[in-house]
DNA sequence: GAAATCTTGTTACATATGTAACTAATCTAC
DNA sequence: GTAGATTAGTTACATATGTAACAAGATTTC
């Protein structure tokens, strides 16, 4: 494929951000309505499940920093899994400000099964990528994630 | 870089739909904050006025088609910029559901403004990419596009 | 040509999200 | 040890967004 020529003009089916935001979005929603309706997670909800089935025992704070999502978000999130017993708060022996988060039995048998249709998704998504291809691609991400200043407070 | 082995367990900061999102999330909202902070545009208005600026006289279906927008965002979106005096419905001579929308004075004299303030923002994100990576880039994004099912109804 | 169906767009309502203000605990400076 | 500043997390409120129901025009079927 030849390269695009960029001229002073926009269009925007061409225009970067634009591309990367209907691709994220029909990614998201797509896995999102799994999580939904088999499990009645939403993404927030989901992050948070993901992040303390890989590391037990984080605080919010640390949730939020692993997640990309600010300390509301992961309130909100944290207080609906609690409510629905798939997770617990135990409070920081050395900080009342602090709970360390740890999933339940619940919370670990649905992690365990969202897990493998999580992987599924991301494999149908590359499904048409070679190994040479993914790893570009994670190359090109990186840089890309280099290059847009993350400006929002997330804590 | 070596390919990344992806084994049956989940690392979300690893989890290609995770880092899409959170990538997508950071171009769109630094450039979002530009349209909002200089012109009082949110995204959605400013897609209806790249596509109007782009295609005078669609119709709201059109936009909705070109812009992967539902049908409801791309009403309100219209109709707050009319409101602004920045576009003009003219209702359909052959169908009097549908109207033609094209950018007023006003409204192409931001859009002239916006175009390059947009297109600086794509450049600085592909500032480290060669021309080759670019390249790369577009045909990644358009196969992961291909995998990715268009599951949301869009009108 | 009238009834049923479909299409374009809007409206209403419920829910989600972002921002700011807040509480309570900890830390720092003195 | 106490006043002021910071930090962890929550709450409240305003706004944004998604879904469904709707109105009005166009099309199809008979």
């Amino acid at each position: 494929m030849a390269d695009q020529i960029r001229t002073g003009a926009l269009t925007l089916s061409e225009f970067l951000p634009y591309r990367l935001s209907v691709l994220s979005n029909t990614v998201s929603s797509a896995i999102a309505e799994t999580y939904r309706s088999k499990f009645g997670l939403n993404i927030w909800q989901w992050r948070v499940m993901a992040v303390l089935g890989e590391a037990p025992g984080l605080t919010a704070r640390d949730v939020a920093g692993r997640t990309a999502m600010d300390k509301v978000a992961v309130s909100r999130a944290v207080a609906a899994l609690e409510a629905r017993g798939l997770l617990q708060r135990e409070v920081h022996p050395e900080d009342g400000r602090a709970a360390h988060l740890t999933l339940t039995a619940q919370g670990k048998k649905i992690y365990t099964e969202i897990v493998p249709l999580a992987l599924a998704h991301e494999e149908a998504l590359l499904a048409h990528l070679t190994p040479s291809e993914l790893s570009s691609l994670e190359r090109l991400l990186d840089k890309l994630a280099g290059g847009a200043s993350p400006n929002r407070k997330l804590w």
